[in-house]
This record gives structure tokens, C-alpha cells and sequence, in this order.
DNA sequence: CAGTAG
DNA sequence: TGGCCTTACTG
DNA sequence: GCCA
């Protein structure tokens, strides 16, 4: 968490379509117009194909219909049940694997489909196929279905395309929010919402019997939506959730950027470099296959002139100048060092540095610290050791059963990266609520209590506001500090915070992440009018002096996915928060 | 208030 | 060229 | 650092 729980900006924009890609050379998608069947797919993953093959000349649709040259889908149960077997066997589309895009974009060039084409079978779904219909089908060369196609595309389709990437490159200026996606939306909030909750990590069974209970409520609120579409519905329901984290396969670009990003943040205090890099990470991360040439990447968001020049320099000579230069020199390593330390950020690390201290064996010789910096200082080398999936699960356990016997009926969730599925994670967030909306109150203290006397929660680093009785402030209990998993002395980093349970779903979600997803949600709702924190959705009134005004009143929400929807943003699973 | 954290 | 988050605690 |  702690690395990546930083700074948000504006995420990149999408770039200026098909203007100056008319004039490269290499367009090998031109003329394909596709629909691209999302079931089963990370949305990131979708960005970047949809991405590429505008980029490269192709057209992408939001919704299918017979005159597409190209389907794309994760399987044939998928694309069959959302674009209807006959409609498909009757058209002359192309009705490919998702591989196909990867494959192509490896290559550079546009491959032949025949590998990647998925048969779509006579009505019984039995194994046989007759792939001579098939292949008859299947092997009309592209370009003939393709001018056809295009020839059918109306300005005001190209615009639709254009929303689309505008959409999903940014989630920003979502006032405009679009078809398609408000499509899904609509579609799958409510199924997938109650899903994400039974699928929610570790809740105590009577908080998990209460969550599911709070989802049914809200899913019989939306029942409308639901019975209007119960095929996609269905789709949904059954969608296999395949491969939560996917291999990154540029760690040869990510690793050195993740290093210079911690460099320009904790060492130099540049967090707006830093952030520029943390945002190219996030999508250099999801690059569904090898970078092996700067070409692949032209014109994706967050990477710029800059970066573009820093990957090639990689890609060809193997070395980042920039970042051997930095860790060359050793102030700036030094400066690294004590910026790494919990507590200490650039400017302590540069007043360190300046009093002579070049060592953290020095460094605990020096008497200004404060007392969250020792205890930083003391825990350097566990804090910075990341946690194991497994053992944040037995320690969840362990703060829900003393949690529990302290207070029944109350619900401790570890969010975070954690819940977004991250097999490690760099410390545990442990968001709390009580269903009676007011047992949460004062939990926090006893909780802390009796976790230290447990042997568990060991230093404190930083104590929160007390929350009111009176329940009229925005007060939300927080506790920063250190623990122990049981039998062992490694110290890992802990953050409790109590919400008032009205206030729960905005809490969860804010202490989910990831932060990228956070600053979309926030922008969203400063679109539409709202301010959107980890407490609340307010609305923006103009008052008589045409002053804005939020007021203090939230939209009230029952749970994460009717924040979603309030927004008008599709429902995404917590480990489909890895943006 | 600056510095720091999430 | 300037904007790129917000809020709250520590000392 | 990126972007409007």
C-alpha cells in the first residue's frame, strides 16, 4: 500500500485520434471495425487493445451489430451469449481470441487470423465443429468485409468511438458518459454488486451475513434494470473471474521506473515527477505483452516524450542513464535511504543529511527525531518488507475475532491492496464499521487495548481525533501503528479507521483504492456536481451569491456498489480496482 | 506552521 | 506556461 | 514528468 498510495493527478487524456495517424506508414488495423466482447477481461487490458487498434487504424464499436468486420472475445460462450449465435453464424464477421491483437502487436504487423478465429458451434453446444463451415467463413480475406464496413461508418459513429476512448483513457469528464458503458452499467451493477460482496475477504460471518443481506436490499431496489436484460445479466453472473494478477511482462521497463519514481518522491521531493511515473507504471504494468520496441507504445497516455526516450534508451542498451545517474551519486542515495524511513520525507532527510548523518546506524544516534521517526527508524528494514497474502488473512482473522468478542456484530475489513487481490502488500488497512450505526463508537480505543494486550498491535505512530458521541462531525477514529504477526518479532505497518456506518461504503471504497480509481471517482463526481470523499457524497449547490456550496448532507449510500452507481460508474469487483 | 502520510 | 488532491496529525 |  504504501507505495502506491500516493499522490493522484489528472490521469492522462486521450490523444488526438486519427488526424496524425492517417499520415504513418504502418496502419495495419485500417479497415477493421471491431466490438470487442468485454466478459472476462481486465478492463485495463481492454484500454490497451481498444487503444491500439484505434491507433492503428481500426475502428472501435460499443455495441456489436452485423456489419463489423471483427469480433473479439475471451471464449465463445462469452461472445455467443452477448452478440447471439445465429446473428453470428449468419455474418460474415470475424470472430477471433483476444490473442490475435497481442499477437499482431508483437509482431507489428497484421497476422493472418486463421489460429485465432473461435468457432462458433451449431445451436447444441456439444464438442463437435465443423470447421469446414467454419473455416469457409472465417477465411474471406479482412479487407473485403472491411471496406464494406467502413463504408457503412457515419461521422457520428466515428464520434461514438471517439467518446468511448475517451472514457475509458481517462474516466475523467464523465458528464458525458456514454452509451456503452452506461449500457453495462445499468446491466450488471446489481448482480456483480451483490457478488462483489459475497466475495469481500475474510468478513466474520455475522458482518458477512449483514453485508449480503445489504446487498440483496439493494439489488431488489435496482430490480427494474435487472429484469430488463436478464441474458447479459446471466453472463455476468457466470463470469469467470480468470487470472486476478496478471504477469507484468515489462518488469525490464517498470523496475527501473519504479525506482526512479521512489527517488524523485522520498529523496528529492518531486511528486509530481514522481507521479508522472507512478501513472506510466500503472499502465506500462498491464501491457499484455513484451515491449520490445517503442513503436508498440506510441501515443499510449501517461507516457510522453520524456518517457518515451527513457524506454527506448532501455530497450536498446539495457541501461536508464537517468536513473544510474541518480543512484550514482550518493547524496541523492543517502537521501533515498532516510526518505524510506516512515516518517521522514525529503526535507528531513535533507536536514539529516546536512548535519553529516550518511547512515541509519547514524541516524539513531540523532536526538530530533520525533518519536514516530524512531520507532520508523527502529522497524526500517520490517516496514519495508512486504506482507504475504496468507499471513494478512490470518491476521484479519485475528483483529475480526478480538474485534468481535469486544464488540458482536461489528465488521472489520482489511482493504487495500489486500482486497484488490495483490498477493503482497506493504501494509494492512483495516476499515470498520457497526451495522446499528453507533456500537463503532469508542470501539477503536478498546480495540487497540486489547490488541496490545494480545501481543498483536505493538507501537503506536499516529493517534487519531476522538470520535463524537454525538455523531454530528465527520470524525472517524483512525489508528497508524505496528504489529506482529503471532510468533514472530517482524514488525508490519497498520491502519485502522472507524466510519460511522452511513458514512462505510465511502470509507470502504476510498481505503480500497487503488488511487487512480479514487481520483476518477472524485472527478466523476465533481462533474456531476457532487464532492466525493471517504465519508460522504455532497452535493455542490449554487447558493444566492452564486457562490458554490457543499453541503453537508451526503447522498445517502448503503453500499459501495450504490456509490458506484450513484456516480454512473460500472460497478468494478474490488480486485478489478487495480487501475 | 512545515512536514508527513494516506 | 501552469496545474496536477485533500485532510488531519505531529512537533 | 504529462497535458491542455
Amino acid at each position: 500500500m504504501k507505495v502506491e498510495k500516493k499522490k493522484r493527478k489528472r490521469a492522462a487524456q486521450e490523444e488526438e485520434e486519427e488526424e496524425e495517424d492517417g499520415e504513418l506508414g504502418d496502419l495495419y488495423f485500417r479497415g477493421i471495425a471491431a466490438y470487442f466482447v468485454e466478459t472476462g477481461i481486465q478492463p485495463r487490458r481492454l484500454q490497451i487493445w481498444k487503444q491500439k487498434l484505434l491507433q492503428l487504424g481500426g475502428v472501435v464499436e460499443d455495441h456489436w451489430s452485423e456489419h463489423l468486420s471483427h469480433v473479439f472475445a475471451a471464449s465463445v460462450e462469452t461472445v455467443t451469449d452477448k452478440c447471439g449465435r445465429r446473428k453470428l453464424k449468419k455474418s460474415k464477421t470475424n470472430v477471433l481470441k483476444y490473442t490475435w491483437i497481442e499477437d499482431c502487436l508483437k509482431a507489428g504487423k497484421c497476422l493472418p487470423i486463421d489460429s485465432y478465429v473461435l468457432d462458433i458451434l451449431p445451436e447444441n453446444r456439444s464438442v463437435s465443429r465443423n470447421s469446414t463451415e467454419n473455416s469457409g467463413l472465417r477465411d474471406n480475406a479482412p479487407e473485403k468485409a472491411v471496406s464494406s464496413s467502413l463504408q457503412k461508418l457515419t461521422s457520428s459513429e466515428r464520434a461514438t468511438t471517439s467518446d468511448w476512448m475517451q472514457i475509458i483513457n481517462e474516466g475523467g469528464e464523465m458528464g458525458v458518459v456514454s452509451k456503452g458503458l452506461h449500457k453495462k452499467e445499468t446491466e450488471g451493477v446489481c448482480v456483480n454488486c451483490e457478488g462483489g460482496l459475497h466475495n469481500t475477504q475474510g468478513a466474520s460471518s455475522e458482518e458477512d451475513c449483514d453485508m449480503k443481506n445489504e446487498a440483496e436490499a439493494s439489488s431488489a431496489e435496482l430490480a427494474p434494470a435487472r429484469d430488463a436484460a436478464p441474458g447479459p445479466v446471466d453472463s455476468l453472473k457466470n463470469e469467470p473471474e480468470a487470472g486476478y494478477t496478471p504477469p507484468n511482462l515489462n518488469a525490464h521497463i517498470t523496475g527501473p521506473f519504479s525506482e526512479i519514481k521512489d527517488i524523485y518522491k522520498e529523496a528529492l521531493g518531486d511528486d509530481r515527477r514522481a507521479f508522472s511515473y507512478y501513472k506510466a507504471l500503472s499502465v506500462l504494468e498491464k501491457v499484455p505483452f513484451k515491449i520490445t520496441s517503442v513503436n508498440q507504445i506510441k501515443g499510449f497516455p501517461t507516457i510522453g516524450k520524456s518517457l518515451m526516450e527513457s524506454i527506448h534508451e532501455i530497450l536498446s542498451t539495457g541501461r536508464f542513464s537517468k536513473l544510474e545517474h541518480l543512484k550514482n551519486d550518493n547524496k541523492v542515495r543517502v537521501l533515498a535511504l532516510f526518505g524510506s524511513v516512515w516518517g521522514i520525507g525529503p526535507a528531513t532527510a535533507q536536514r539529516l543529511y546536512d548535519k553529516g548523518l550518511r547512515t541509519l546506524e547514524e541516524l539513531k544516534t540523532d536526538n530530533t527525531l520525533t518519536p514516530p521517526q524512531r520507532i520508523g527508524l527502529m522497524f526500517h528494514n520490517d516496514i519495508i518488507t512486504k506482507i504475504p497474502r496468507h499471513e494478512i488473512k490470518e491476521m484479519e482473522a485475528i483483529v475480526q475475532k478480538s474485534g468481535s468478542e469486544l464488540c458482536p456484530g461489528i465488521s472489520i475489513m482489511c482493504g487495500g491492496s489486500y482486497r484488490r487481490g495483490k498477493a503482497l502488500s506493504g501494509d494492512m488497512d483495516f476499515v470498520i464499521t457497526h451495522p446499528d450505526g453507533h456500537s463503532h463508537t469508542g470501539f477503536l480505543h478498546e480495540l487497540v487495548r486489547k490488541l496490545k494486550s494480545e501481543d498483536f498491535l505493538t507501537e503506536d505512530l499516529r493517534i487519531g481525533i476522538e470520535h463524537s458521541t454525538e455523531g454530528t462531525d465527520h470524525g472517524v477514529d483512525t489508528w497508524f501503528g505496528l504489529c506482529k504477526y503471532p510468533g514472530r518479532e517482524m514488525r508490519h505497518r497498520v491502519d485502522f479507521k472507524v466510519y460511522p456506518f452511513d458514512q462505510y461504503p465511502f470509507g470502504l471504497i476510498a481505503w480500497t483504492g487503488n488511487d487512480i480509481l479514487n481520483r476518477r471517482l472524485r472527478l466523476l463526481a465533481e462533474a456531476k456536481g457532487y464532492s466525493l470523499d471517504d465519508h460522504g457524497l455532497y452535493p455542490i449547490v449554487t447558493d444566492a451569491n452564486g457562490g458554490k456550496v457543499k453541503l453537508s448532507v451526503s447522498v445517502p449510500c448503503k453500499s459501495e456498489c450504490e456509490v458506484f452507481e450513484k456516480l454512473g460508474f460500472p460497478w468494478l469487483e474490488p480486485h478489478e480496482r487495480n487501475l
